[in-house]
DNA sequence: ACCTGAACACCGTTCAAGT
DNA sequence: ACCTGAACACCGTTCAAGT
């Protein structure tokens, strides 16, 4: 009764993928698991291009409306650019997928729409309220992807000793440097940096600049 | 006269892989190239994941030595960020392959030590130092691994309209997002965000806050 | 020391054939 | 409508064999 449905196989996929990990998957094991011939998959949804597609748009309508909690505009940017986050760090591997598959800006618009909102509330508009936007975007999912891969590095290797002199000054920084990035707390650093310029804000009483 | 050595293979590699991306190369494809066997690849530089590791490498080198150009501490970190970024965006399919192999953290190094010098010149030091160390790091280098990616992916996709209501009122604002994203500009605009607090800083003077 | 061809174990995908 | 096995064109890699 494992009804084969185009559903549950995307269901066994997303599972496979989580546990093992994207390059491990083939059409072949995703068969196997099913117990079904990998050719029944190329009926119900395609092929692995295909299959892929729809991991993405699953991961996609995961982002649409995600709660933007906090009093004021700024905090509500600040509380939805985590909450993104939150969501791709969770599915990594989903997020991996996007991003080999060059669909990363897809996962811009979720959101566009309620960050816009509340830019508007500062004044923030037109250009201006493009660019900020984007680079709240481009924070938040680049330094997603790069942790992913950043992360797993980390396992493997050892650090490199031989770049730091011996006679450095600062021991603090050396130490600091040589344990395994925080990067929570790297996030949340560049995120505070990026809103600052829009903690100063009036409200909407206009457009008037300088 | 082709002498196939090592460093002829691989400079083989980069070309083949400059010029079709990091997907289309294949070990049989590359020995074609070289008018040799697939298996004298492997005598000389050994399997695919040898011969990446190796392109990574190269990669590390030019990354160091880095020239910082400007007056001040905090305009020679920022020097530092773009001629870091700058070279990243040269070598995409080498950035590429670097991210893919999980060895993102190791195009930080090269450029560390200098980095935390112009830090400890504003008096930023210890964990501090290293928190602003890597959150410069972070933006360069996941931001230009993403912008790859997504550069390519705009280029088949057309905008989604649908997600925009009609009535929006931000007319200006919609245009904008609605042409292709200017990631000199973000990537910018982020930098700058993440060097203002170092701005006001004292010159060495001790190392008193608040 | 260097290069080769044959062979192995994998891929994704197509397609004619079944029910 | 749904599922199958066989077959094709590719991979990366190993290894015994040549010179």
């Amino acid at each position: 009764m494992t009804s084969t449905s185009a559903e549950s196989i995307m269901d066994a996929a997303a599972h496979l993928i989580e546990r093992d990990g994207v390059e491990a998957f083939t059409m072949r094991g995703l068969a196997d698991r099913l117990g079904v011939a990998v050719t029944s998959i190329y009926w119900h949804v395609g092929g692995k291009d295909a299959l892929f597609d729809r991991l993405v748009e699953r991961l996609l309508g995961e982002l649409a409306n995600l709660p933007a909690d906090g009093s004021s505009p700024v905090e509500r940017i600040a509380s939805l650019a985590r909450n993104q986050r939150r969501v791709l760090i969770d599915r990594q591997h989903l997020l991996a997928i996007a991003h080999e598959r060059d669909r990363t800006p897809m996962l811009f618009l979720p959101i566009q729409q309620t960050l816009a909102a509340q830019l508007a509330e500062l004044g923030v508009t037109g250009t201006d309220a493009a660019l900020v936007l984007r680079a709240i975007q481009v924070h938040v999912i680049s330094s997603a992807v790069m942790q992913f891969s950043a992360v797993r590095g980390a396992k493997h290797d050892e650090e490199d000793p031989s770049l730091w002199t011996d006679d450095w000054p600062d021991r603090e920084l050396v130490r600091a440097l040589q344990s395994p990035t925080d990067y929570d707390a790297v996030f949340d650093y560049g995120l505070d940096a990026l809103v600052a310029p829009l903690r100063d804000r009036r409200q909407p009483s206009g457009s008037s600049e300088y």
